[in-house]
DNA sequence: CCCTATTCTGGCACCGAATGCCACAAGAAG
DNA sequence: CTTCTTGTGGCATTCGGTGCCAGAATAGGG
């Protein structure tokens, strides 16, 4: 009675059939000049169906992409709170489903280069993952009060998406290349990241600065003293 | 003979004017709901040459906010090689255009907000601006090679852009506070950008790490002597 | 003064994206 | 078989956007 019922949700054409057409006459004859009659006739769907399936040409482009946003932000949604590792993993995520079938995500990037509707279109997901990445690391972040953990994670999210599709552009240009030099980039990418993201969500206020201390000690103190009582305020400093 | 005639490239009505009555149409009716029909007939504007002017209903929301991007972006070019300073000063340049006029910034947040469309609009021009700086910061980068350098500039832009958002998101949704608070909100901003960008930018590997620095002097040293001593002390260590 | 070059302008026709409405097909549950 | 649900296609319509052409207004040259 609920939740099913119909020929099952299954569509006479697959999405992924629909996409690499649709690509392909993109490419052929460029995004403007492809009309969707022909993207109809190609796929034998109607019009009115893809306009249905799709909501809009461009969206025929990115559909697949959708289907991973929304698979990233589950995987948000379930993960633990620890904030930098999960959203790390989520960005791999990421570069994983680009990686994952070059036979759509490489031609549409040589159209969005092209297209600047495209291009803003392309913007437009990114800015949907760092919202997305932002939310969650402002939601389970510690230090700070409302306003700055805000600030910080929402930085923190620019930054992690921003290494991300450095990331990726540089695959997307030379998609040939093996791709194990890809996740050592994304690796050392992810550790840049963390190393300027790490301090700004768990500091108080602020990152830390770097510390100068001075210790006056009379001169007869033995060395071992000496060495005991720098060690305790160090620590101590560092406990603030 | 060159660039002058007609009437001078004074267009009959001023396009500030145009801005002001297509904002408003588009709070009372909804932008979907308006057509540019009913922008020509309000403007005394021909549908013809608003699409000209504009290029199309969405740009005519956002037209100032093209000009405010040349602007800033020709104050760019012109700035000294001194990276974050110069790009801390565009971003107060693009916070500035937006409090300029809250006639038009203040109920195009609105309408951004409610239509996802527009939303992207305006993703799409934070990204320009985004990249117009990261270009400079890695145009006028000094450590790292190619590569490393891009990324870190990448990063710092987005960092930089994320926290001027913040801010200004803050003072979209409450306009009526005072602007100095804005402005205080900006610097601390900015302060807590700086703080994680300047290292990126300026490190040959990796991060500055915190410095212990243990002085030992004879106790009769005087206490000028032992603060100049330390500076020196301190300077050299930050140059390294 | 007239002529011409340049530029903003408006009207018209046209294409195509996008939506609403309606009818139909096909499998699932009763 | 009936009914409900869901994907589908056709049709008409609206409206954003563009190409084309003609008129108006202004500056400069003869």
């Amino acid at each position: 009675m609920e939740r099913s019922g119909g020929r099952g949700g299954q569509p006479r054409v697959a999405t992924r059939e629909v996409v690499l057409a649709a690509v392909r006459l993109f490419t052929e004859s460029g995004f403007d000049d492809t009309t969707m009659d022909q993207i109809a006739t190609a796929t034998g769907v109607s019009r009115r169906s893809l306009f249905r399936r799709f909501g809009s040409k461009e969206d025929i482009l990115f559909a697949e992409h959708d289907e991973l946003f929304s698979t990233v932000v589950r995987y948000l949604e379930a993960s633990p709170d620890e904030p930098l590792t999960s959203v790390f993993a989520a960005a791999r995520l990421v570069l994983q489903g680009y990686l994952r079938d070059p036979e759509i995500t490489v031609p549409r990037y040589r159209l969005v280069r092209a297209h600047p509707r495209l291009r803003d279109r392309e913007v437009a997901m990114t800015a949907r993952y760092q919202a997305a990445f932002s939310s969650y690391l402002s939601r389970c972040g510690d230090g700070g009060g409302r306003e700055g953990r805000s600030l910080a994670a929402g930085v923190a999210a620019a930054s992690l998406i921003s290494a991300h599709n450095h990331v990726l552009r540089g695959w997307l240009r030379r998609p040939e290349q093996d791709s194990r030099e890809v996740w050592a980039g994304f690796d050392e990418a992810m550790d840049f990241v963390r190393r300027a993201a790490e301090p700004m969500l768990h500091a108080e206020r602020g990152p830390r600065r770097d510390h100068v201390l001075v210790a006056v000690y009379p001169g007869d103190t033995g060395r071992e003293e000496l060495l005991r009582r720098i060690g305790a305020a160090v620590q101590a400093s560092e406990g603030s």
